[in-house]
DNA sequence: TACAAATGTATGTTTTTACACTAAGTGTAG
DNA sequence: CTACACTTAGTGTAAAAACATACATTTGTA
């Protein structure tokens, strides 16, 4: 059951590297659609979210918009408007960087941490979930993952 | 080295599930950005790339809308649009069905059949990127992904 | 100092997604 | 046959992503 050649009803695949691709492509989707049920009833996308949790690992420091491209999950996002969302929810604050004028210090506002408090609250219950696998067999998928990637 | 703590430069998880989902999500977005730059030549995107694909495996019959949606990666897709953009570069073919009016049957055509495969011997020196791991240990990963989605 | 190259961020434009809704066709119970 | 629920596909609209490009600032160098 659930196997990722029955999800998508394809028989074959030429080989265990191209149903891995798919495999991943899959799952990534299959948690996206999960966790955006989440984070939609306080209208965040996923990439908003993702920001909020960089900007709450630097408090009390501020982040430049490089520093969260860099950490971004996904490095293809266009951050200065992901901050204009966040600040117009007041979830973040602008400022100039007094050292380097170019750059802009990101920081995450109390309204912000309160807001991520209160999803890290459901997502414990939500991660229940993906308790399908035990711990080993996660850590040793994160092992293989990593390796894949080098 | 490449592990995914070090490469969104978060040091730690609170376990190995949330790792796990972070490590899912962003080696899903590396592989779209790899897979994207092959697509891109081709003016595809990656989901217009897979209902080619879906359309080539049901070749020579035609496939209804919700066929497709079924058998997409990205569930969420829009397919109805998908294929407007397919049908505009010729690539498939929209035609209503006989036997039940409400649906569309979709085909792909010889033009379409023909840009697959020139799309695949890339895909194939493409793919050689992907062993960096063994057949035996990918084949566990899909294992693994099966059993963590089910 | 002057000036080209590099860096950091923002913006314009087009395309794609998300979500709700519509319209047409089918199947079925009475 | 008719009324009604359901299925199938398409559309309108607002939001977001993708991609190239612009602009100000800083850095390196002659």
């Amino acid at each position: 059951m659930g196997s990722i050649g029955e999800e998508i009803k394809q028989k074959e695949f030429a080989n265990e590297y191209s149903k891995l691709l798919i495999n991943v492509l899959y799952t990534a989707s299959w948690l996206n659609g999960l966790q955006s049920s989440v984070f939609k009833e306080h209208k965040l996308t996923p990439q908003q979210y993702n920001s909020l949790r960089i900007l709450r690992g630097q408090y009390p420091e501020a982040a430049s918009v490089n520093l969260l491209k860099d950490r971004m999950i996904d490095k293809m996002s266009n951050v200065s408007r992901i901050i204009d969302k966040l600040k117009a929810k007041e979830l973040v604050t602008r400022k100039p960087c007094k050292h380097d004028r170019r750059q802009v210090d990101i920081k995450i506002t109390d309204k912000g941490l309160m807001l991520l408090e209160v999803i890290d609250e459901q997502m414990v219950d939500w991660e229940k979930n993906l308790h399908t696998i035990s711990v080993k067999e996660a850590a040793a998928t994160n092992a293989l993952l990593d390796k894949w990637r080098s």
